[in-house]
DNA sequence: CTACTTGCAAACTCTTTGCACCATA
DNA sequence: TATGGTGCAAAGAGTTTGCAAGTAG
């Protein structure tokens, strides 16, 4: 369902800034609030953060972007069309890499069926050292 | 090793406080620094929040506590002590269960053999659905 | 026209920092 | 007694909210 259709569904009206939220988001890949705003701004100046805050928001309700927690608190935000994914953060250098969530599947499955967790694969986050880094410090500590 | 040797042999001094610190993450399990300053302040009226923020860093850097990200940005702190584990937390009613770092090892070797990720475990969290919860809605929406 | 939205500014939460006094080694 | 540590208060980041003016339907 397109945006226009998902908000007057829900009685939510159609506006400018709506439509440049979820551009925002599906054509920066990994957006925070912050970046958004930035880029929004940029092709629209006027733009208040606390609109991209609201949008986002109801976005997410509405099921067109989700957020995961990429380092420390600032959350990220990626459209809703984009292939679910599971982030792999660097700590050393911050390096953000995606990984199908097909990979996961495994340890999906185990969830569900050891514990009966349904869990969220597009949230996930995994945190540790890319292999660049890895090479790097290896001698070190 | 313990605390007092930990700190002395980094030129750190044994503090009242920090033994606190140390026993509320211990006690607690699962702390963010907001409940470890109230376990302490019962039992030592006066000791500030900030300092509990600098000797969790510090404990931290020492590799006597770790902490992950559990929900919206409240860092958990757990002693380095207790086993690994990975956190399932549920988005609806918010509990908190763990699961043993075993469980992860399949995907943990993947990362590795396949990209040379290493991660780190004990700050994994995956969001999701408790079973319970699952149950209880599996008919709405 | 009416109710939903927005911009703006202030309020909030969580965390960090500067500084003078205090206490460990 | 010489640092390193603490309490306190103020400053910062990130996010939320109240309200009057603007605008989609």
């Amino acid at each position: 369902m397109s945006l226009p259709d998902q908000l007057r569904s829900r009685g939510y009206r159609l506006t400018p800034q709506r439509q440049l939220v979820l551009e925002a988001v599906t054509t920066l890949g990994h957006a925070t609030p912050e970046a958004a705003h930035a880029w929004i701004v940029d092709r629209s100046p006027g733009v208040n953060l606390s609109t991209i805050y609201r949008n986002l928001e109801l976005l997410e309700e509405l099921g067109l972007v989700n957020h995961a927690h990429l380092s420390h608190g600032a959350p990220t935000y990626h459209a809703a069309t984009a292939p679910e994914h599971v982030h792999l953060v660097c700590r050393r250098c911050g390096t953000i890499s995606s990984l199908d969530s097909d990979a996961v599947e495994p340890l999906v499955g185990m969830l569900r069926a050891e514990h009966g967790f349904h869990a969220d694969v597009g949230h996930l986050t995994v945190f540790g050292e890319c292999a660049t880094c890895a090479k790097m410090y290896a001698r070190d500590e």
